[in-house]
DNA sequence: GGCTACATGTAAGCGGTTACATGATTTA
DNA sequence: TAAATCATGTAACCGCTTACATGTAGCC
């Protein structure tokens, strides 16, 4: 796919950055829908560079150490901009090992079963709240145009999600509880 | 992880079967949270045969055709039914290459949004469909004893997960379209 | 006889993680 | 002066996909 190309132009395209800053960002503001480590990121912006993609200059941060500062260049603002526009089939299969598990468990006891769900909710409970902290920041609704109306439909997909996800294990929980002895 | 590898052992643990029989359980059953091609599934059944995990007979379909019919053994089911009672960590990210361009939207022009989300509601309403369809062969509910009733856990858990998906892009349009001129 | 499905493998390459490796700067 | 953070890279390995490769069985 080389979807990592996308999500570094995409950063650049907002604002010009060093490798260390994208790692961060990647960590935080993109976590939950992308990442990525630096010894993935470095590679790339190496081939992003010679591809002629995005630019760097060097400064001096201290005496010594050098940092790249990277930018996004016409080349690539164009690139970009044409992904941006391109309307990607969904992805067959995501990928759950709680709900592979969950799929062949029959072959465990009910309780040993019950205790799986709970967990699994607990830890989405978790996050879900986490999110709904995140929410917070956004005290009044964001205008179409601006960046942050792109970052608050994006986090109000992940609570939506996180939301249906932990209704659906209190329906798995209820259901292994009501018909306990069938 | 090393996942494949137990959702193989959970395939053999409810009936012997040969490899091209899993890559059709792949491809249908468990397609909602786990798949696998044939190229992936035949290197790790001859890994988990001299770990000693599976065995295979050799039968003979028509007249000379070898079929490896493969069983788990009592090591297999002694380590699968161990990660059963796994209580895993959810993965921090779910990549999503629409989500990572809804983030980066606010560069391009708010109907080419629009329409980018409308294509991506239009395909997550047609597997929803297709997901309520297999629902259908559940005409009752069954025991919580049996395989089905994990079979219809976690089909509904992808009919759940669909569902919130299609609304909170329907809220995303919803906002894009009241919220068009601000 | 021809098509589809059955059946089993290997090889190259990509995306990603973990670990290895190094050094400077800032802050307590 | 010690620890945390900033900063940049490489190497080995794993999981997975795409493509290569081959041949049989059943059905119309």
């Amino acid at each position: 796919m080389g979807t990592l190309k996308y999500a570094i132009l995409g950063l650049l395209n907002r604002r010009s950055m060093t490798g260390y800053d994208m790692t961060k960002e990647f960590e935080t503001t993109l976590f939950e829908f992308w990442s990525a480590k630096h010894s993935q990121i470095y590679p790339e912006l190496k081939y992003l560079t010679e591809a002629g993609l995005i630019e760097y200059k060097i400064e001096i941060a201290g005496s010594v150490l050098e940092k790249k500062l990277y930018s996004i260049t016409e080349a690539g603002r164009k690139d970009f901009q044409q992904w941006e526009l391109l309307q990607h089939k969904i992805k067959p299969t995501h990928k759950d090992e709680f709900r592979l598990q969950l799929f062949f468990s029959d072959s465990i006891a009910p309780e040993r079963r019950l205790s799986l769900l709970q967990s699994q909710l607990q830890e989405h409970q978790e996050r879900l709240e986490h999110l709904r902290n995140n929410l917070q920041k956004f005290s009044v609704l964001p205008p179409v145009q601006q960046t942050e109306f792109s970052d608050y439909l994006v986090l109000l997909g992940a609570i939506m999600r996180e939301e249906s996800c932990c209704s659906w294990l209190e329906t798995c929980i209820r259901l292994c509880l009501e018909r306990k002895d069938m």
